[in-house]
DNA sequence: CGCTAAAATGATTGCGACTCATTATTAATG
DNA sequence: CATTAATAATGAGTCGCAATCATTTTAGCG
């Protein structure tokens, strides 16, 4: 059948980029030969050059998926009923995970985004990603949960700079998730409402996470009167 | 004189370096061809390699200088007799200028510190410039300007990832340097302005009491709202 | 000068992405 | 089924470029 046939070579293209992100992960792009994944995809080399162009197309593809995965990944790692803060931080906690885990496809996303002629592009599904943290955002934003004086652009910008940076350290440091970082940053939005209870802000602790503590009260206290 | 023939080796360095920078700066790292960056150091293609081991060799030394020029730069940039917020400010200010004039080569940079065995890293001369921060930061928390409940690595990771994502999105724009950007990234470190009476505080109970205790409270104030 | 060591050269090599003439497979048709 | 046209797959061969190295040039010194 005509079907079967188009099953057939989804499937040899599913396993070209299952054999592509398994040896990009393994040995980065440079590392990476074309022949070692049509190997491991059991397919010829010209073939895989009839499924994406050149290395940098199968570079693409692989990025791509895994941030459409992480997309999905996301939307379903928020609750429904929530406060715009507490999907903020589901959010940041997924996101921070997820980079921690996938670090090398981290990495070997901003060489897919990279072309001399066109500094800082994204690739398509990476500012699909993003619209996650915007739609909480303007949530958050319409329902007064959050301040709207800084534009949800440089609040993205905070958000996932922060994170992808904090990210690498842990990964760096060999460190796994870090959960005072996700406070720290869910933090940076709470900004204006802790300031404005911060007249009987207690003093410091000695330790990093128990000042998370203290301003989680005091967001409850604020929302009791 | 043997002096005239050492500073011949290190002006043919140096011509190397410059013409590196110039190729990698046009063409990216990819497109950049030895045989040009010889030919515009007005060597032969093998002495290139008789001063670098190999391409990626040159890329870092390249990148190398980038950031240590950009290090005298912080440092001169920042005023002696003010404030610390005041000197975070301009470091701020100066470094997003910075990474939008050279974003280019900020990108490079991060090629040049990905080796597909060790993700993460960081080239030596980055954790050199990073240090400007940890400097300011290290007396604002001494002088009692800024709350020390977050550690300082993590403020660093807030700070110089904030920042480089805005500049990636100014550069993608082709907006310019965006001040309220810069007041905004500031404003993320005055939430914990301290208050004067900061004394000790008791140690925090055990981690996994903590968690329990951070979970507990996320409920709560998701069920607030 | 002549001699030696250091420096520079560029033709040559090796590797790996990509091509393309050839072969194999599938679908269509009588 | 046999025949044929169209589509898919193959892998030996091409080509571009980083890196090498046998050869030549230059510098230092008595």
């Amino acid at each position: 059948m005509a079907d079967t046939q188009r099953q057939r070579l989804e499937a040899r293209e599913e396993a070209i980029l299952v054999a592509a992100t398994a040896v990009l992960g393994e040995s980065g792009v440079d590392g990476a030969r074309m022949a070692e994944i049509a190997r491991r995809a059991d397919v010829a080399e010209g073939t895989v050059y009839l499924y994406y162009k050149n290395k940098h197309d199968l570079l693409e593809a692989v990025v791509d998926r895994f941030w459409r995965e992480l997309t999905l990944g996301a939307i379903a790692a928020i609750s429904d009923n929530t406060t715009a803060t507490e999907q903020l931080r589901e959010l940041a906690h997924y996101h921070l995970q997820s980079l921690i885990t996938d670090f090398k496809l981290v990495e070997i996303t901003s060489r897919a985004g990279m072309r001399h002629d066109e500094p800082g592009r994204q690739l398509p599904q990476v500012r699909e990603y993003v619209r996650v943290f915007d739609a909480i955002m303007q949530r958050g934003i319409n329902q007064q949960e959050f301040q709207a004086n800084t534009p949800i652009w440089q609040m993205r910008d905070v958000f996932y700079g922060s994170l992808e940076y904090s990210a690498r350290t842990l990964v760096l440091r060999a460190q796994g998730l870090d959960k005072s970082v996700v406070e720290n940053v869910i933090g940076l939005f709470n900004l204006h409402r802790v300031d404005a209870d911060s007249d009987k802000q207690p003093p410091s602790a000695s330790i990093a996470d128990h000042d998370t503590i203290i301003e989680a009260l005091a967001r409850i206290e604020s929302k009791l009167s």
